[in-house]
DNA sequence: TTAGGGTTAG
């Protein structure tokens, strides 16, 4: 029992040595981690190392569980930096790290406390360096950290020994999560000071971040061509999502037609993200036929659509008004077999509310969950026999849990079920299809509430405009108040809608003060801030409410609007 | 390793 003995009172490397049984030392370790003494552990295989014994030697099967589980012990504690270091020292000892503790948790951990270095520090040890890098400067991204990001991204650099291509995309995509466009142009410049050529996936990266600014965007496209670096089909993509953006329908027709080409001479396969894109482009600019045209080129190209590709072409009819059309082709999507998900199903729910067809909008939304719902048709708030999806093409989960949904056997074999979750956007679009029913849009509320979701600052905003829409200004303007106590911050819209219910019930005052609270709470008032509170100008009956209103022209002009009525 | 679809105010 030396080595016990040498371990828990004290340690003399010559009578170490002299006793040095493994199996003792072994059992001795043991003991000492049991006491959690593990940095005394540390200092023993220190020296034994200095004397040439091998660390790693000393440890049988049962020392190495305790000395995993201290390790996991430290790491659960948060103690970022001790278990780092500990990390190290015992990766210096040529102890298997993976082993002891589960890589990710570590890191994880890291990133939990904002401690980018010590993550760099960690990952370091571990093979794979390079790609745990990456994994950091995402992971702090995703929190929407960019300093951290940053740091992971600048302490990464000085253990490579050149610029690293993954790590310098993405950090130019963190820099678009964190919405930081500005900040991804850096990074590239940085690449090109050192005079070195970025590769297509920076390339696309940085196009991708900076796509809602489509002159930065086509100059990096340029720049790429000069530099000889080949654009392959995403980069393409992300020039139609640029003019998409920019809503340059002619300058993205330009580009479908030379990626066309490009495809006749068999460099390039356009994709569904093209198609996809291009069918936007037009969704966008109300060419709902024009969207129509690129699904048959698609497919005649052998291009399956997805559920995105069909959620563009129904939008395409969607922002057209055309109803008929939207539900034609989401019934043509449960035909080829696709299946929907809640954003296809919110865009063909608002487009029922667009079309002022709430009855409608209902009808689906109750059909879709499921509930009671006695046919997925009938008569629209129009009063004319309307088929929402024709009779005999109800799907199956409407027909077997409601008697009166008819299934015609002849279509019941692609009449498939498809499970429909409502989101938060899905429950806003039926509080609008709620119209001026204030209790009915309250209701909605609650329920979002019960089924696990939470109501967002569009659904108060949308609340508020019922309650004052259904008379009941002072109602509206409690709701901004509650709001604001649910923890939901009161955006532009918010304010613009409560000053909207002032004006029109009249109370200017009201109105006036809103408008300086915003201010106060620092939101910007925009154009349509501006117009509400001007449109009542006409009203205006004191000396001191002209006097106010004027104020408000100048602070509009200084803000760069330009008042237009 | 990269790219695409949904909701609020005048």
């Amino acid at each position: 029992m030396i080595a016990e003995t040498v371990l828990v009172n004290g340690f003399e490397p010559s009578r170490f040595v002299a006793s040095l049984n493994v199996g003792l030392v072994s059992r001795g370790i043991s003991g000492v981690l049991r006491e959690g003494k593990i940095w005394s552990v540390v200092e023993v295989l220190r020296s034994v190392e200095k004397l040439g014994i091998s660390a790693l030697g000393l440890f049988d099967g049962s020392a190495i569980k305790m000395l995993a589980k201290e390790c996991r012990r430290i790491v659960d504690c948060g103690e970022v930096e001790e278990a780092v270091e500990l990390m190290e020292i015992l990766a210096g000892f040529r102890f298997s790290i993976k082993k002891l503790v589960e890589p990710h948790d570590v890191i994880k951990i890291c990133i939990e406390k904002c401690n980018p270095e010590m993550a760099v520090r960690y990952a370091c040890i571990l093979p794979h360096a390079q790609i745990l890098f990456c994994t950091i400067i995402h992971e702090f991204g995703k929190k929407g950290d960019l300093r951290s990001a940053l740091t992971a991204f600048e302490t990464s650099k000085h253990k490579l020994s050149g610029p690293n291509m993954y790590a310098y995309r993405m950090m130019i995509d963190v820099c678009g999560l964190c919405g930081d466009s500005v900040k991804s142009r850096y990074i590239y410049e940085e690449l090109l000071s050192q005079k070195v050529t970025p590769n297509i996936y920076v390339f696309n990266s940085l196009m991708n971040v900076n796509a809602h600014d489509l002159s930065y965007t086509l100059r990096a496209y340029k720049h790429m061509q000069n530099l000889g670096v080949i654009a392959d089909m995403a980069s393409f993509n992300i020039l139609l999502k640029a003019c998409c953006l920019a809503g340059r329908v002619d300058l993205a027709q330009d580009i479908y037609r030379e990626v066309q080409h490009l495809e006749s001479t068999g460099i390039l396969k356009l994709d569904v993200f093209t198609y996809s894109t291009i069918i936007k482009v037009f969704a966008d600019a109300k060419l709902w036929q024009m969207a129509l045209k690129i699904k048959e080129d698609m497919l005649s190209a052998g291009v399956t659509p997805n559920t995105v590709t069909w959620s563009s072409l129904i939008s395409a009819c969607a922002n057209t008004g055309l109803v008929e059309q939207a539900i034609q082709l989401f019934e043509e999507m449960l035909l080829a077999g696709c299946e929907p998900n809640s954003q296809c199903c919110n865009i063909l729910l608002h487009a029922c509310v667009e079309a002022f067809q709430y009855d409608r909008a209902f009808r689906l939304f109750q059909c879709w969950k499921g509930s009671g719902f006695q046919g997925t048709f009938g008569k629209v708030d129009n009063g004319s026999t309307d088929n929402i999806l024709h009779a005999e093409n109800t799907y199956e989960n409407c027909s077997t849990t409601m008697p009166n949904c008819r299934t015609d056997s002849h279509y019941s074999s692609y009449a498939k079920k498809f499970s429909f979750t409502p989101t938060t956007t899905t429950y806003n679009i039926m509080m609008k299809a709620c119209g001026t029913d204030y209790y009915r849009a309250k209701a909605l509320m609650d329920e979002m509430k019960t089924v696990g979701l939470s109501p967002n600052h569009i659904s108060w905003s949308i609340l508020m405009d019922i309650c004052g829409g259904s008379g009941n200004a002072e109602g509206a303007i409690q709701i901004l108040k509650t709001m604001n106590m649910a923890g939901i911050k009161a955006d532009v819209v918010a304010y613009t809608t409560a000053i909207k219910v002032c004006v029109e019930s009249k109370n200017l005052k009201l109105a006036f003060s809103l408008f300086s609270e915003m201010k106060t709470h620092q939101i910007q008032p925009n154009l349509v801030t501006y117009n509400t509170l001007l449109r009542a100008r006409t009203r205006y009956g004191s000396l001191h409410e002209v006097q106010q209103c004027l104020a408000i022209y100048q602070d509009m002009r200084k803000a760069g609007y330009v008042h237009i009525q």
